[in-house]
DNA sequence: TCGATCACTGAACAGTGTTCAGTGTGTTTA
DNA sequence: TAAACACACTGAACACTGTTCAGTGATCGA
């Protein structure tokens, strides 16, 4: 029993991250609650909470797996050499990001909303999916200079900038002209950003 | 009777926002409630419905107080003659708009979270202090370039990546190290950034 | 003074996250 | 085999949430 118990609890774990996460994609952050995710992962509210610490660390989980998820997109479109073509590079990366966060807009934004509620810091798990993130601007960034400090500051700002981008875009705080969509203002960042950096 | 209306509705309308955004100030958004605003303006929940559409129409307008705040605090620490030195003049704004971010985190982190929360778009009023506070990079963006199309694109950007910035470190998403602060990291991108355009 | 009006109230509704006494099943022991 | 135990699981209950609206009571004009 004692062995069977961690699979079942992993079992229901998997149901409910899933029913969750299709809740999102339908619904947005704000059809999640705990007992629509349990009946639709077939279970009780309560069940939730041997799992879970709280909806909190469920929603932790999810962004966990999103982050998994925006890894092997970055990934899929990254170029062989990285450091051949940064600016080439970059330029990928963030219109991969982009993407993403237009297909993916609600599991996307719940990665900034709710990001540990009271003084949970972000749990080092996610830390490292992130790092791994940031490793792929990194690794075209050090074709400009040798200095790993100033490469991973670069990266920082990349991301930052990116992300920003996006933020402003997606979430439609502003009616932009239509022209101004994320991969124009991300070229123009990357474009002159590098050119400062040479 | 009618014109007092007006005016009473309008003293209950601002003592909610006041009191909204005290519980904001000491507890974060997550402490706000329709009856704790209620009873600390001094009135009953039912009456925040007549003054208000909901909560949502509450914060939003709680938003567009910050926006003025934030302008304020800008235009504050903004020179005389923006072009004349438009590093200068970015690395203050981007400044100004840390230390805001820093010493007013609940408030700011607000903007960010429930803009309107489904399909209520920004409204023009909100819209028009983005506007505004855009504009001061733009006058400083202007030294650079007569194209007004790449102005209004760089001070986009310009507000993104410095936006994009402060959320990395204000919310906490990362551990980075300590001198990675959005000050170091938003001078490392104006000085690129310009770098590039010039 | 009477009547009408209408600003305002607060109980009620349908939902929320979370807990925990109780149940029923499965396992081990005598 | 029968009894004792263990414990995974349930779902009712608690204290909240946003929001509504029938009813109340004060204010005003006639």
């Amino acid at each position: 029993m004692a062995h069977n118990e961690g699979r079942k609890r992993d079992e229901i774990r998997l149901m409910a991250l899933d029913a969750a996460e299709a809740i999102v994609a339908t619904e947005g952050h704000a059809g999640l609650s705990a007992r629509r995710i349990a009946s639709a992962a077939g279970c009780t509210p309560g069940m939730l909470y041997l799992v879970f610490r709280n909806l909190g660390d469920l929603i932790l989980q999810i962004n966990g797996r999103t982050l998994d998820e925006l890894y092997r997109h970055l990934r899929a479109n990254y170029p062989e050499n990285p450091q051949d073509d940064p600016e080439r590079t970059l330029k990928a990366l963030a219109s991969a990001y982009a993407a993403y966060a237009k297909a993916e807009a609600p599991r996307w934004n719940m990665l900034s909303e709710l990001t540990g509620k009271k003084g949970d810091i972000v749990p080092e798990r996610c830390q490292r999916k992130l790092a791994r993130i940031f490793g792929l601007a990194e690794a075209a960034l050090r074709a400009l200079t040798g200095d790993e400090r100033k490469i991973t500051r670069a990266s920082h700002v990349f991301w930052a900038s990116i992300h920003g981008i996006c933020t402003l875009r997606i979430r439609q705080h502003l009616s932009l002209p239509n022209e101004e969509c994320p991969e124009e203002m991300a070229a123009m960042f990357i474009e002159n950003f590098l050119r400062g950096l040479r």
